[in-house]
DNA sequence: AACACCGGAATGAACATTCATTCTTATATT
DNA sequence: AATATAAGAATGAATGTTCATTCCGGTGTT
């Protein structure tokens, strides 16, 4: 286990990167080491191989959004509120971590991750589910599967968020606020 | 060019569905080989390479897609019934190719489609987005990005879809109705 | 027998991984 | 303080493996 935190740091966000962009199996161990800016052998200092190094990547992110959106939840608020939460979540953890959640979108599910990454996510899934499920008690939200429910909002914040990113369209806040208005009307009980 | 169609038929369903469950790059030739059944000479008799291969597997399907969307189109009925008939099209299409939607959804985009791949499922996207324009000027359908809005229907149809197939949940008419009712509702304006 | 078509072993290229070597930094010695 | 020495990091060429692709002998058909 060597020193230096920042090549580690670059490893992992060039890799993050890379994976995201390219996705994993088609994102070399040369590739990542030369956006890291590092010898391809100094990644196995840190990481003992390739899987590895995808399912560090992947438990690391997926708690990291689960914290976030943890945090600070309005339990005791309505249901309404508490989505709103959730979907600040989203944005507020993209923006700080630009690939993570495309990232693990498109890699959750992938047959090279371990039981501990399927676990993480799981529970991250849980989560959800949990909040769907309370709107559905109260009545609020709809009696719909919410595995589709959650793809729903995913599907359209990160496409959103795709767009912004390569500039086909501008940033604003009314912007976000429209998506997340289509993204609740699609969930609540009409 | 052999004779035999059901060979080269028996490589591409085989490589849809390997394609779709394990992404291209994950997916060797002798897997789709020893799939369909067939020696991995053989698969270079039907197409020059690989990626010939997954182009033209991408384009015959978007082609057949657009053409299932635009069979009978009610172009002069009302937004609401448009939309119908574009869910039912999607719902008609996945049950006759059962990958095919998926394996669209998550290869549009890679690195080695083609230039006609490209245009083809531009082509494709236009058409949905002229639907969405047309709702936008009859203020039926929200002010948002086209792109981000399709993403909310394939999205959620597609996860639904993967729900039913591994047998989560059971395939009743009016799982998908209700699908189809959210997802209007997150595009249709309030 | 000539021909078309196949299968699958053989080939070579690209990749993940290893490892002998070099570089860096910290500590000890004068 | 200057120099020597060692330990730990980093490197990238070398290795073994996996894969796309080729090629050749076999099989069936006319």
């Amino acid at each position: 286990m060597p020193a230096s935190t920042t090549k580690r740091d670059n490893i992992l966000s060039s890799a993050l990167m890379l994976f995201a962009e390219r996705g994993f199996d088609a994102t070399t161990i040369p590739m990542i080491a030369n956006e890291a800016q590092v010898g391809a052998g100094t990644i196995y200092r840190y990481f003992e191989n390739k899987e590895v190094l995808v399912n560090t990547l992947f438990q690391y992110y997926v708690k990291m959004f689960a914290e976030t959106l943890a945090e600070d939840y309005p339990g005791n608020s309505s249901i309404r509120e508490q989505f709103h939460h959730l979907f600040r979540g989203m944005t507020r953890f993209t923006s700080e971590h630009e690939h993570a959640l495309y990232f693990i979108k498109t890699h959750n599910g992938a047959y090279f991750l371990d039981n501990t990454s399927r676990a993480d996510f799981e529970r991250l899934l849980n989560r959800l589910k949990h909040f769907l499920d309370q709107g559905k008690e109260a009545g609020v939200i709809r009696d719909l599967p919410s595995m589709a429910m959650i793809a729903i909002i995913f599907g359209g914040f990160l496409e959103l968020h795709q767009l912004v990113r390569s500039g086909n369209i501008e940033e604003t806040d009314d912007l976000f606020i429209g998506v997340e208005e289509s993204c609740w009307d699609a969930i609540r009980y009409h």
